[in-house]
This record gives structure tokens, sequence and C-alpha cells, in this order.
DNA sequence: CACATCATTTCTATATTAGAAATACTAATT
DNA sequence: AATTAGTATTTCTAATATAGAAATGATGTG
């Protein structure tokens, strides 16, 4: 044996992860059915979340996530450097591909650097840690927009002015929106000298077990060598780029949350 | 006894509560100590919370806070109506004060209502919910202003601009942040006529366990009852109906995270 | 290089938990 | 309004899972 496991503890979690979208109060009665496990304990499970706070009581029996887990989601995510998590990921993905690269948040507008790794060959691109990128014309604002809820993607559109950074000729609305469709659907972008003339890139999103986007990766360099089929070789290589990242952010056992059946016993 | 309490499922979350902003990593020796317990079981705990993704190995027995808990944290915050679990509280608070009242959350500009109680006395005000109030010169605004990071408050001096709603003078920005101070010292903030000419408002935050104000609660009526005294006097039913809203959120059983010793010893 | 510190494993006694059965609520149906 | 059905909740006890002592392994320091 490992490590001696607390089965207490692992159940406490698997309830809780019973509450997803959709499912917004939890019962003794469903817990048990869930998960395998006699009603009586799920009762007592959810009593003990309660007093811990990670859930509350709404009516008898009936319970839902507490703020409890906010706090604690809050500072997870302010303690998680995402930037020294991605950094050597980074690297390695520079390493393989033999072109520079870099990761991405969004404030809302723009597309922020967070991380970069630069290749060997010399490259003329400004982009550093805290750079922010105009997010129509970049592979990594595009993956942002088209990851948004599509009521700030309205807002977004209402306000910005899509303008032509270099000579090529501008963008529509519409043309914007058709492609962030294509982006959402595959979960990759790209930018063909739309920011920079002798620029190209990929990007791709790293997701939360609900599919949230957390942080976007890309590959970028000069046209010359960032042809569509050069591009098109780097996505297998991002992807596991962006599979290394959540595998450090989530931990190794946390598979994915399937939920039926149970997974766990004894 | 009332029901069996799960010590496992308490001490994971004592764990994880020592996660406080400061130490951002946590070892099983440090854990043990903090919480009275042996460092095998701290260890074994850490152990089993890698394993649900709560927390994360970044080096040799070194963990931090997982992602898991930003998801979980994310769910709750989605899956907790704020409005509903507010709605009653303002109507109490309403009965007692003899005034209307509001909640507001803010959307990064304004701050957005998102429920209210009206006062049997009728008043002509056009705030529902979904009503986004301008921020420098309402209370819930202003309350929101002032427990913005500075970075983002000066990001939101800077865009906006600060003309007078109504006849009365247009106040500075100096003035404006000198009175955001005294507002976030206080956790209290007023408005005296400052939207609309014979409207007066007192506001108190609620907040997170951390700190982070999570909603504001403001009392509002014409200028005529609404005098400084009438005001001041409302602030104590004010702060009980936001203490009892962060009991609605967090549960009965979890108190402030005092840290130190222990807590629960069985 | 040896020592000290801390992480990790092994082993076992015992405290804790899981479940059966009984009891208390709550709500739906007639 | 009363009966019933379906859950929630408590009580009690056997057996399991956990806590801790001691041993071992890793890591870094004087």
């Amino acid at each position: 044996m490992v490590s001696q496991i607390n089965g207490s503890v692992v159940k406490a979690f698997q309830i809780l992860q019973l509450f997803e979208p959709g499912r917004p109060e939890l019962t003794a009665a469903i817990a048990a059915e869930k998960l395998g496990m006699n009603m009586v304990t799920a009762h007592r499970f959810l009593r003990t979340l309660e007093l811990t706070g990670a859930v509350v009581a709404v009516s008898r029996g009936a319970y839902q996530l507490g703020f409890t887990l906010v706090d604690l989601g809050e500072r997870a995510a302010n303690q998680t450097n995402l930037s020294n998590v991605v950094q050597p990921v980074l690297e390695d993905l520079t390493a393989t591909v033999e072109e520079s690269s870099m990761a991405s948040l969004f404030d809302g507008e723009k597309a922020v650097c967070i991380a970069r790794a630069v290749a060997a060959r010399p490259l003329f691109v400004d982009v550093k840690k805290g750079s922010r990128l105009e997010a129509y014309c970049t592979a990594h604002g595009k993956l942002w927009l088209a990851h948004l809820p599509e009521d700030q993607l309205a807002r977004y559109l209402d306000t910005v002015e899509l303008r032509p950074m270099n000579s090529s000729r501008s963008i529509t609305r519409e043309e914007l929106v058709e492609e962030l469709a294509s982006v959402r659907a595959e979960g990759l972008s790209f930018n063909r000298g739309e920011r920079e003339a002798e620029i190209n890139a990929v990007a791709v999103p790293v997701l939360s077990r609900s599919g949230k986007m957390i942080c976007g990766i890309s590959v970028f360099g000069a046209t010359g060598r960032m042809t569509d089929a050069a591009m098109q070789s780097f996505i297998a290589p991002m992807r596991s780029a962006a599979a290394r990242v959540e595998a450090l952010l989530y931990g190794p056992g946390a598979a994915a949350t399937s939920s039926s059946e149970s997974g766990i016993d004894t």
C-alpha cells in the first residue's frame, strides 16, 4: 500500500462532486443512491459537510454547496501561480516544436500574457509577461472570445472597434462571430498575420474539469516557417501541453467527473 | 447526540483552512503542529486530499490548494442564488426599519440590484431587480468601489465621468477617493441625495470569511424621513441583516477562521 | 561525511464509522 | 381532515478503518 487513504474524505468529496450543473440541491437519498452507500451514511456526511460550511441546508434534508467552498476556491485560484505552473510546460513545448510559445489570461477586453518561452531562433515580437493583446486579431484573444458567455461577447463586440492592426484588411463583426463559432467547436484558433504582418500563431485552451477556459497556450513564429502544415503539426504537442497543465492543476488522482455508479469502494 | 459527525471530514477541512493568505504551501509537519495531530496522520490526510484534487503536490511533502476547489467554488457561487438568499432578509429588514431596502452586486462599473423589498410607504424610485446604478453617486456603488483592489479602482476612476446626477454639485476624484477610504474603514456608506435629489441611502457590506465583499445591502427612502439620525439608527439592524446573510451562505457551524490551536478534539 | 529533519511505510490496538432497525417528520392523496 | 407513503433522523452495536508508535527512507546542512 502506498499510503493509507482516508475513505471518509474521499466519500465527502464524491458527495460534493454530485452537485453538478443542473443539480443545485442534494438530499441524503439521492447521494446514497448515486454513490451506492446507505442513506444514513449519506445523511451523516451531509451533516458533517454542513458543519464545515461546505454545504448549507436549504430545507429539511436538502443541501446546497456553501460559501466556504467559494472562499477556498478563491484562495486556490490566488495561490496557484498559473505563470509558474505553465512556464516549464511552455519551455518543453517550445523545445519540441522549436518555435516560441506563450500562455494567456483574459482581462475582459484583451488577452494578457502570463508566461512565454522564446525559441532559439530570434524573433522580433514585443510580447512579454503582462503584455495585453487585442482580442479580435490574435489567436489567444479569439480563443477567449469564443469561450465567453453570449451576453459578455455581445458586450465586447458592441464596444470594440475592429480596426486592422496592420495593412491586412479589416474583419467584420459577422466574420468574427462566425470564426469564433468554429474556434469554440474545435478548441483551436489561428492568427495569420492579423496582428503583426509577419507573425502566425495557433492557440489551444487549457480547460477546467467543468469545461471552463483556464488559460490559453499558443505557438507563434514568422509566417515563413509557420505554414498551415507546420501549425497543424504543432496541434498534438500543444494539446498534450494543455493536458499537462491540467494535470498539474488538478493533481493525478482527480479523474474527470464521471459520476454514475461510484469509482472507489473500500 | 444530534447526528454522528465524521471526524475525518472535519479534519480534512481544517487542513484546507490552514492554507491562509501568506501560507500557499503546507507540509505534513506544519499541519500536524497546527492541528495537534500526529505527523503521520497529517501526511495521510494530505495524500488523500491530493487524490481528490483538493490539494496538489508541488514538491516532496509540500502541497498547494488544487483546482478542484476552484471548480467547486465556482459551482457553489453559481448555484447559490444570492437573490433568493437575500430576499427574505431584506423583507425582514424593511419590516423593521419601515423603509425600502435593496441588495447589489457589482459588474465592474455599476452596482446591480439583485433584490429589493419595498416599504409600505409608496416611493417613486425606479430601481428594480437588474437595474444598474452609477457607482460614484450611490451608497451601494461607493461600497463596492471602496472594496475594489487599488489598480481596479484606479482604472475605474480613469474611465468614469463624475458628472452630477441632479442639480447637486459634482464630486471631484480626490473627494471621492477620500470618501471611499472612510467607507472602507467603517464598512458603511451613505448617499445623500446624490443620485436622486429626494432620496437618501445607507449601505453596509456582506463579507466573506476572508473579508471579500459578497454583496451590498442598503436602506433608502425620502430625504424627509431618512435623516442622519434615522440612518444611524438603521445601522444596527442592517448589520444584523448582513450577518444573517453571511450565516445563510456559510452555514451554522462554520465559525470564523480563527486558526491557532485547534477547535475540535472529540 | 555524518547528522538532523522530515516524509513515508509497516504494523496493530482501538476509536470510529456503517448499517439495521426503530422513530419522527413532512407532504401527498383521498 | 385523516391516512399513508416516503424520507429524514436517531439509537445501538459489530466490524472496519483509522491513529499512532516505531522503523525506514530521502534530503539537505554543518
